[in-house]
DNA sequence: AAACTTATTCAAAGCGCTTTGGATTCTTTA
DNA sequence: TAAAGAATCCAAAGCGCTTTGAATAAGTTT
């Protein structure tokens, strides 16, 4: 079924028709909802390709999500990130569309292309570096974007929407600080990511604040996994003088830090505190009556439903200044977070 | 730049051009070679619109995703799975339009517009129900798919690919059978998926062989969380009887088991014995020398790969028999199993 | 009743590509 | 050298929609 023989059935012209279902004014409500009638009994929707290629919109966002780099991880986070932006997406009429690069693959090929064939309306930039090409090289191109982060020394001014993470993280190891922690080990995501370096920032202003020098041995930045946790703790505990707190970046690490502080026959809140960021994923709740872990939480999901309505706005207003969220993530206290062992405490 | 443009820059007609981009042979080599030159010197690619009116074919493959069910909860193996297949589709010119259906909405509708549209080619069904309707349903719209996993009751023939999910968990009951258990614990995922079905049937099908009779206490369906794996192990080990050993459905099912095994003072693979399901997800890994768990093993992401190649060939070739893949989960034994506690050791 | 609005409707052009059927040039063969 | 056959190339139609500019019908005013 197509415009052509629909409109035959109603003995109207296509134009009409076309405009009886978009909503112009020129044609009489009588008419209007008789043709809508008819279309939906029909089970009729417009080809999405030839009304593209009519208008020049295509209602589509690209996202490129690029497996090169870290040995093909995927950031755990991209599920709830897209199903929330998806969300909106569907409710305006939007479809988004995935392109997975693989290894050794040239990211920066796809959005030409997304560009030259006109697939796209727009392209959402994921996990950014700290001064992530991909910013000025979309501005160049021309294609109108958001970043879901930021990216640090980026002068220009672009879309964003990011979690305030050096507050959240600067506030976090304050928490620990009047807990008593003095030695407060940091378990990082990969440092050139950009919320990861502010992450550290922040780490780094509340030690100052308090006079602390910074131990490079307890802070380390890699890749947000379980098994990573895990290990990483298991060495700070092996340390000489190890610390009595650990900051970590995701729920999956803190789940590898509770792991080994467990099988070392500790007690985490009482010989080993944990604060960990908290991105709400859907399949790893933190929210029982008493939180498992103390957070600094911002859900990712939401953050997505945010970031696709202010994409949608720059789309329909392409010459506004590039608008920018900064979302303060929520101190939550939950168990695995006391009061620093005391001396006596540490030595037997 | 488009074909018009690009055609009279060489001094050739669109026809020409567009024959010798696509590999057509009625053009000269020489010519070929020019007109490529010139194509990528100015960055040109078809308009995808454009192409696809004119064609009729989109080089778009549809992923729905349904939030509706189960509070919000997404399928923690979405992303690896979207990842392998996405790395297929870009490898041969296709792209993934993921829609997300909002609570509530109607997920056939997507469908029916997708088809309406001529927004894709072809179609993924992910997380098969036992009696799924969407398999007779996209049959009868006449819209090609593929089902990640299989649906029980579905008797028309239909392309799938899938794990062996009974003898997987068959094989792993006999595993746990011959270390001595006899109470063995199925904490299986929602039931009306037909993948924890059929991984039940396997279960029972162990016990049946070894005249051991099912007690309902012992087994429980629901999400695959860490959380919940944590709250259902703490109920098993409050039984009166409890039982030795656990099989469980998902790694962060058998995250959350390790943990209460641990809070609760007890060793893993002494005390209590895990095997649980490893989809082999990117960012839970479980590949140490010795593996901490024992598992049934499956890489999603494989899958994926295998899944969309196999889709391609349903749409190059619409009319062949559908093809169905059965893959064998590998049983990797790691530090998670020992043999049952004798009854002494029980008693103390 | 004529002139002017206003409300509806429509024919046709155009979006950028592929593809049909035909035209042109270049080789080869009789 | 002419005819036949390949090898190249091209003009134009068509994919299904939106949109421009114009036409028709109905309602109002003078």
């Amino acid at each position: 079924m197509n415009l052509k023989e629909l409109s035959e059935l109603l003995g109207l012209s296509q134009t009409t028709v076309s405009r009886a279902l978009n909503g112009f004014p020129e044609v009489s409500e009588r008419t209007r909802e008789r043709v809508q009638k008819y279309a939906s009994q029909h089970n009729y929707a417009p080809n999405k390709s030839a009304r593209g290629l009519a208008t020049g919109q295509t209602f589509n966002i690209g996202h490129v999500i690029s497996t090169s780099n870290q040995n093909e991880m995927l950031n755990p986070v991209f599920g709830d990130f897209v199903a929330g932006v998806g969300e909106i997406y569907s409710a305006n009429g939007y479809k988004m569309i995935l392109s997975i690069v693989p290894p050794h693959e040239d990211e920066y090929q796809v959005y030409r292309d997304m560009k030259a064939q006109s697939l796209v309306d727009a392209v959402v930039i994921q996990s950014p570096t700290v001064n992530d090409g991909r910013i000025p090289f979309l501005k160049d191109l021309g294609l109108p974007f958001i970043v879901h982060g930021r990216s640090t020394e980026c002068d220009t001014p672009y879309a964003w929407l990011d979690v305030n993470n050096r507050s959240a993280f600067k506030r976090a190891t304050d928490f620990l600080h009047d807990l008593g922690h003095r030695r407060i080990a940091l378990l990082n995501g990969l440092e050139h990511m950009d919320f990861a370096h502010r992450r550290r920032e922040g780490y780094e202003n509340s030690l100052r604040s308090r006079n602390i020098t910074l131990d490079p041995y307890l802070v380390s930045a890699s890749a947000m996994t379980e098994h990573d946790g895990f290990n990483r703790t298991m060495k700070l505990m092996r340390l000489k003088n190890p610390p009595t707190a650990l900051l970590t970046s995701s729920i999956l690490t803190a789940f590898g830090a509770l792991r080994a502080i467990q099988e070392a026959g500790k007690i985490v809140g009482r010989d080993m505190s944990i604060i960990t960021h908290d991105d709400c994923l859907s399949y790893f709740r933190n929210n029982e009556t008493v939180p498992i872990f103390t957070t600094t939480q911002s859900s990712v999901r939401e953050a997505g439903r945010k970031l696709a309505t202010m994409l949608l706005d720059i789309i329909a207003n392409p010459d506004a200044t590039p608008p920018e969220t900064l979302l303060e993530a929520k101190l939550t206290v939950g168990r695995s977070t006391g009061p620093a062992p005391n001396e006596l405490h540490k030595e037997k």
